[in-house]
DNA sequence: TTGCTCCTCACGTCACGTGAGGTGGC
DNA sequence: TTGCTCCTCACGTCACGTGAGGTGGC
């Protein structure tokens, strides 16, 4: 049995891994060698062992986080499913995301970054029907597209304009925000007034994907003039998935100012 | 003058930042406050940062790393383009590679861990001309590509048996490796002799992104069962490209062992 | 006076790689 | 005796987030 006892170098060439990794397992709790020399600290793994040392290669080869390979190690045979489906799930999530912002790097290439087309404009109040809702910004896609299935549900024949989103300004990106839809329709019962006012506005064509850069040009513009967002940021979507493809996608984005007047 | 400065709270509500980013920004010299205050150490922006650090915002949300944007504030215009362009093949590349992983873990999923299909030869020697490189683990494939295709030139119409490709075993799958390309031929001056062996070998059916499947699967057997490898793998592209899909690759992976008799 | 904002450490993240400085075994 | 292997710190990676503990301004 002695025999079978090899040092963690040669151990390391039978799995194919380095003999630092082999260290951090040991540390980890991952991969304890089978014995350990008391007196020099020296490392000795049995050959047997080389099945899970392989096993741990091949996952993390894989990108499998070091605590899910735990569980795999456990025996539990539910456990490797469940990592390896876990593990799908995630790099599908990965590359979804990276595709999306690989788009938005295309058309910042292709257009450049963007400048110039911001207007100034008086929006007038308006009658609307409203659905809110929260949303971590992952899930903002989903969830807007509910509130405005909701809204133009709630509206029926009485719509009079195309949805509008109205976003915090101030929502950091990471954590839930509160979302809201609304449907302009004729004054009525139940409706409410969408304020208007002085905003800035500009145009975005294109994937909803791709509206982060257009808010860029905006805020941009603004500050470059010495204006001061007012309040909640509102997308109207002018042209849409009912009528088009993402890059056809039609979206007024504007930001309330202060009034002209008051500005200098 | 005095009017356009900000604190960090409130620059950082109009950058769509956090207070712990900007400050962030600071230290790694990205975007200095316009004034600290000596005293309190209070950090104040002009609002005519606000562009540079919705740029910052906008790159990172691109995943541009950050000394990547340092550059790009530079104001040096190919700068940006230089970032964009970086960014699009490092995204492009992440996503390849995830891809692949994916398509690896989706065969695990369907196929479970793999396990027996191993058996013991005894490989005859052979009359070969050889190719040779080095390649990172990444580039493998192109260059293994290149091999097959000068060493097929060198045998002609010689040829005599399907390419086999030869793989130290404790390459680290991180730095650069030696790979060999060996074309069976009828003996003749030039050729050099593959050595014959006991070996214990494997097929391996699928693309060769998933080749470790079938090294986890080989060096498993033969560690369970006390063997050693004693030289380089080997796999013989039995179909390959030239007449199949990927999806129906055939590779035979041989590892010498000791021989039979050797062993107990 | 009470909140709110701001400050500077210090630590954690994830899975190691890279030295530094020293010892053990054939 | 010479290399080679092995050991344990300690630090770096990347871009922050999360407290801890304390101070400044209306």
């Amino acid at each position: 049995v002695d025999e079978d006892l090899v040092s963690i170098g040669r151990f390391a060439r039978l799995c194919r891994l380095t003999v630092k990794r082999l260290r951090h397992y040991d540390e980890q709790g991952l991969l304890r060698p089978a014995h350990v020399d008391a007196a020099t600290g020296y490392r000795y793994y049995r050959r047997d062992q080389a099945g899970e040392a392989l096993t741990i290669g091949l996952l993390r080869a894989l990108d499998v986080p070091l605590p899910v390979i735990t569980e795999v190690l456990s025996r539990d045979p539910e456990a490797v499913d469940r990592a390896l489906r876990g593990q799908r799930d995630r790099l599908a999530a990965e590359i979804r995301h990276r595709e999306r912002l690989l788009a938005t790097v295309q058309r910042l290439i292709a257009d450049g970054v963007p400048g110039a087309e911001v207007t100034l404009a008086d929006e007038p109040a308006r009658q609307v029907l409203v659905a809110r809702a929260t949303a971590a910004p992952e899930r903002l896609g989903p969830v807007v597209g509910r509130c405005i299935a909701d809204a133009l549900a709630a509206a029926g024949d009485r719509v009079a304009g195309c949805p509008i989103g109205v976003y915090p300004l101030d929502g950091l990106e990471t954590a839930e925000m509160p979302v809201a839809v609304a449907i302009p329709v004729a004054a009525e019962p139940g409706s409410e007034t969408l304020a208007g006012g002085p905003v800035a506005a500009t145009i975005h064509i294109g994937a909803y994907e791709q509206v982060p850069i257009a808010y860029h040009a905006l805020l941009s513009w603004l500050y470059a003039r010495g204006h001061t967002p007012l309040g909640e940021a509102r997308e109207e979507y002018l042209v849409g998935p009912a009528t088009a493809e993402p890059d056809g996608y039609v979206t007024r984005i504007t930001i309330p100012i202060e009034a002209e007047g008051a500005h200098d």
